[in-house]
Parts: structure tokens; C-alpha cells; sequence
DNA sequence: TTGACAGGTGACCAAATGGTCACATAACTT
DNA sequence: AAGTTATGTGACCATTTGGTCACCTGTCAA
């Protein structure tokens, strides 16, 4: 599997996403933390915690017995940038016949 | 299911990029010739360009016993707009405190 | 009109996914 | 030292997913 991929599949997931929305919001939280935010057992937001931070998009550091999760967004820069960029820039040609429209009109 | 969950979804694999891809380089193919460029069965082309069309991505245009699929970025955009630029903006307080950081430096 | 060609349907299957739980370990607290 | 708290592991399960196939319908061409 290509880091792309692992980084598309790692969003594809709503509670994900929502854990991403809640480490968006807040650095540096717990697991227990997260838990309490999700309709879902410890095990189940530990897992999905795993995801995201197999595809970069989380990453972790120990404190005692805590474990702290951080976002990083490099990843859905990378995707941007090198994917969903292209799908979604302005077509220059089409600003240029825009343009020459606009300009014949007047 | 929500419409951005369908869109991210239907991105998590990477047969259905690659045949966003083949549509982005050019439009209007029949299934037949999309299955050409995949190393799957009609079947598996079929059920992956389903996905898309249920997620907006492409669109479809019926003509005699072919079906052209198109694509549209919209969904794309969509998915940009709404959630992904939220976490690839440059965060303007992190600039001013370089900015700051310089002029400080000199 | 008889093939050949493009596509659709539903059954089927293996593997991956999303989630749970019992149990274990390590680290704080008192 | 004993109890509580934070997390990890592996087994387990139901559902979804990605893919195939046999068979069918509709359309074009000779």
C-alpha cells in the first residue's frame, strides 16, 4: 500500500475524520480523553487512533502512563498537493474564455 | 451516510483514482475501454465506476448501447472547501510570529 | 434476421474492516 | 503495599468490500 493511499483510506472513516476535527480543535490528548467524545468503546477509538497514526496523520508521545496524540497535517498537504490539487484548480484556459466573453459582451 | 462520506469513500481506493485519473486525462469513455486500462474484470470497472457515480464523481451519459462516463470535480471541490483546506492553510498567527522572529533576528 | 457487441443483474466468495471483550501490564496515589 | 488509572493485546464476530461468474437484455451491422 502507498503512503497516498494509506493516508485516503485513514479519511475515509467519519469517526476519523471526527477524531481528526477534535485533535484539530485541541492538541495533546489522551486516549481516555478522545474516548469520552465518541459513542464508542476505548478499544474501538484506540484502534482507529492506530490508523491515523499509521498513515501519519497522528503522532504520539508517552508521558507516564499517558499517551499523548498530536495532529500533523504533512499528510493531507501531500495528498492535496499531489492529487486533489489538480481536480480542483481553476482551468486557465477556461478563465481565458471567460474573459473574451466578458471583454465581447461590452 | 452523508455526501462527504460517500466522496471520501469512494477516493479510499485506488482503482477508482486511477479511473478518475483516466477520465481527468480524457472524458467520455465506455466501460469497455476504461476496463482496457485495468487489470479487472468488466464487472469489477463496473462496479467501482457505480461508486463514482453515486458519489457524484462521474457522471453518465447513455448513448445507443454504449455509456459515456464523464467526470466532475465538484464533489472534489466539495470535500476541498469544506474540510481538507481547514487543515492545509497556512495559519496566519504562525506567520506573523515569523515575521516577528525576523525582524527580531536583524 | 442472425450474429456480435455493450452493458446490467444477482449469486457468490474471500478478505478487510469496525467493533467488542477478557485479560494483562505499567504507572501513579494513598 | 494495595488499589486505581491508562493503555495494550489477541481472540472473536458481523458486516462491508472488492472481485468473479453465469446469464440476461438491448443495440448495431451484415
Amino acid at each position: 500500500m502507498t503512503d497516498d493511499d494509506r493516508v485516503f483510506k485513514a479519511l475515509a472513516d467519519p469517526s476519523r475524520r471526527f477524531l481528526l476535527d477534535l485533535l484539530f480543535a485541541r492538541d495533546g490528548r489522551t486516549l481516555t480523553e478522545l474516548e469520552s467524545e465518541l459513542e464508542m468503546t476505548r478499544f474501538g477509538v484506540a484502534k482507529h487512533l492506530r490508523v491515523l497514526e499509521e498513515a501519519g496523520l497522528v503522532v504520539v508521545r508517552r508521558s507516564g502512563r499517558e499517551k499523548l496524540h498530536y495532529l500533523n497535517s504533512v499528510p493531507i498537504r501531500q495528498i492535496h498537493d499531489r492529487w486533489i490539487d489538480k481536480f480542483t484548480e481553476q482551468h486557465i484556459t477556461a478563465l481565458i474564455d471567460l474573459k473574451r466573453t466578458l471583454e465581447e459582451e461590452s
